[in-house]
RNA sequence: GGUCCCGUAGUUCAAUGGAUAGAAUAGAAGUUUCCUAAACUUUUGAUACAGGUUCGAUUCCUGUCGGGACCA
């Protein structure tokens, strides 16, 4: 257990023991203490001051002797200011702790815990190639997942393709009028791309041709319908479902052109997926529930023939589930799905990676579940994430600021290369090895950029500062990894060594004991608090927490590398000693970061 | 028109109702005979506005102003 965990419940215990006040240990707040105070961790008593009928410095002078006297190995001493119980933790078990620990490589997992939860995220159009917003749902998406199987789940990844309906016949007219047979052998041109260009087109022809009609005097809204390009799409969007051979034909052939070039994208950047859905499967789905949810008087039937639900009294609206037409809409296909991915996989909770300009289409989805008694209902969970701007605001397509993936991760790539030929260090290794460092250290740095913010927020990408190897970045984490390894290296202690050191000729471990100093003590709490980060990370769905962790821990080791040597320590325990913190930590960096998605380089 | 989200240093981000609101970057000043200076140390600087709730509010409530998204 780690150790706010037992400071709550050894307090909770306390009030029970000396004043019968029953309070659950997860109710109890423990925070760090402020570097100001005297101590590690504090305990906050405003909250039960007035049950028990007592002064903050009385239950705070009372709980802290109780707590010293009865737990010696946890706590030293103890102080209280105001409301606030002060409590230093023994150094010997922080000694203890990293005795126990430094040599494990998984420190801070789970245990399986029986629990399955599918994740989906990424979601493309197949019209055009992947961009920045898309990178920022494949890193969460990815990274979430990672998250929870470090807390003991199991992640069943999924993605849904968005392969059918008319913005995927926009660019298959497009290519059929202008590109003369043009494939991506044929132009060496990245199939997701070379799609992507048709639908470009396609969107510059229809506005040609709205401008000639409207310049003769139609309305622009039905200008925009009546354009010649338009009806070709719609009429192949019609011919599409009708099942027309060439039509389907050319679907499939620019289709397996699109997912070529996303598989490159995809294994770039490290998406992967245990199952993927596709939208020509599903859009069907969830016709036969339309009518299970009219009989069970769930949704109801207008005029016209359309089928609706009304939500009017949950404070949402009135909602179209099925046209006049008897055609599905988006909300049926969602329907369908989430039965079908239940039926497939039973997961106990179902997380949807989707951009926060769905949140009313999730909600409305979840309610419809549970109004229509799906057991898949209550898993349902929105992970939803906030757009992606640029410092001059919103990317649009039409005025050509849409950061492509493609291009941004390549431009990573060789700003890495540059600045790692600008620090000059590169001596000794392969052109391999090199090739290697600038992905690690370049798309790593995208990954730690975009995944250190708060995944609710929106969040502006500043390309100059996404390069920034200074800081709150990736590089810099990454750098105090590589710091430790080289130190490790002349040690002869690799990943696989134990943490303990022979003290010399007689191989026998060197007992530690004795003080801790503050920068010792401070970079070890900082590694134990990896087991809550864990936890918090997960409850969150936030990769952001992990990132903030792993520079903290990053920052606090360079700190103490910076005052305390480590090698040539004053004294054998006190070399044994920074050498398991500097273990640990390596571990500890390298399994954080593994959670985002970013390997750290053993040299750079 | 209706619903929802967001306003924190110059900038980009933190802060389960708790102590003097943290970082990073930019600005200023320092640190290399010593395990990698892609580092370390010191320093300047912020809760949009007005009320309310309470021991205590960046956080909760109401209103104003400013940004954004969604629903027809």
């Amino acid at each position: 257990m780690d150790i706010t965990s037992q400071i709550r419940t050894v307090t909770s215990q306390g009030l029970r023991d000396n004043y019968q006040h029953n309070l659950d240990a997860s109710a109890i707040l423990v925070n760090e203490t402020k570097p100001e105070f005297e101590g590690d961790y504090t305990v906050v008593l405003f909250s039960f001051i007035k049950s028990l009928k007592k002064s903050p410095e009385a239950l705070g002078n009372e709980l802290g002797q109780y707590l010293v006297k009865n737990w010696p190995h946890l706590f030293s001493k103890y102080n209280v200011i105001k409301g606030f119980l002060n409590l230093s933790i023994a150094d010997a078990y922080w000694l203890e702790f990293l005795q126990a620990q430094s040599a494990n490589k998984n420190f801070g997992r789970k245990e399986p815990n029986g629990k399955k939860v599918m994740v989906e995220y990424s979601s493309p159009n197949t019209n055009k190639p992947l961009h920045l917003g898309h990178l920022r749902n494949n890193f969460l998406g990815w990274s979430v997942a990672e998250i929870y199987k470090a807390n003991g789940y199991e992640i069943v990844k999924t993605c849904i393709a968005n392969d059918r309906g008319i913005h995927i016949c926009k660019s298959m007219i497009a290519w059929q009028r202008f590109a003369n047979g043009a494939t991506p052998a044929t132009t060496g041109i990245k199939g997701d791309h070379l799609v992507g260009d048709y639908y470009v087109l396609f969107g510059n022809i229809h506005k040609e041709e709205v401008a000639a009609l409207t310049a003769a005097g139609m309305d622009k809204e039905q200008a925009e319908k009546e354009a010649p390009i338009m009806q070709a799409a719609q009429q192949m969007l019609v011919d599409w479902e009708a099942g027309k051979p060439e039509v389907i034909e050319l679907w499939k052939t620019m289709n397996s052109w699109v997912y070529a070039g996303f598989d490159v994208t995809y294994k770039r950047i490290g998406s992967d997926f245990d199952k993927i859905y596709y939208e020509s499967n599903t859009y069907l789905l969830g016709k036969e529930l339309v009518e299970t949810g009219l009989q069970k008087g769930v949704f109801f039937k207008k005029e016209d023939g359309s089928v609706w639900i009304d939500l009017t009294a949950d404070g949402l609206d009135q909602k179209i589930v099925q046209r006049k037409d008897g055609t599905a809409v988006y909300m049926t296909q969602d329907i369908g799905l989430a039965v079908r991915k239940y039926e497939e996989f039973k997961s106990d909770q179902s997380i949807y990676v989707v951009g926060d300009e769905q949140n009313y289409h999730f909600k409305v989805l979840k309610l419809i579940c549970k109004k229509l008694n799906l057991p898949s209902a209550d898993g349902i969970f929105h992970l939803s994430y906030g757009m992606v701007e640029l410092p001059t605001g919103r990317m649009k397509t039409r005025e050509g600021t849409v950061v492509d993936a493609d291009d941004i991760l390549d431009e990573m790539i060789v700003e890495a290369e540059k600045k790692t030929t600008e620090q000059g260090k590169t001596e000794g290794f392969t052109q391999e090895e090199l090739k290697d460092l600038y992905d690690i250290t370049g798309i790593g740095g995208l990954k730690f950029f975009l995944l250190r913010v708060d995944p609710k927020k929106r969040m502006v990408f500043n390309p100059e500062e996404s390069i920034d190897l200074h800081g709150y970045t990736a590089t810099f984490i990454q750098y105090a990894y590589a710091r430790i390894k080289s130190i490790l290296r002349k040690e002869g202690l690799d990943n696989n060594q134990p943490a303990v050191v022979p003290s010399g000729e007689p191989k026998t471990p060197v007992p530690i004991t004795g003080d801790l100093l503050p920068l010792e003590k401070a970079l070890t709490i900082t590694l134990e608090k990896y087991i809550s980060i864990l936890e918090q990370a997960c409850l969150e769905m936030s990769p952001s927490v992990i990132a903030g962790y792993a520079f903290e821990l990053a920052k606090t080791f360079n700190s103490f590398y910076a005052e305390h040597k480590i090698a040539g320590a004053e004294t054998p325990e006190k070399k044994t000693l920074r050498l398991q913190i500097a273990q640990l930590t390596a571990s500890v960096l390298r399994s954080s970061m593994a959670l985002l998605g970013i390997r750290v380089p053993e040299r750079m």
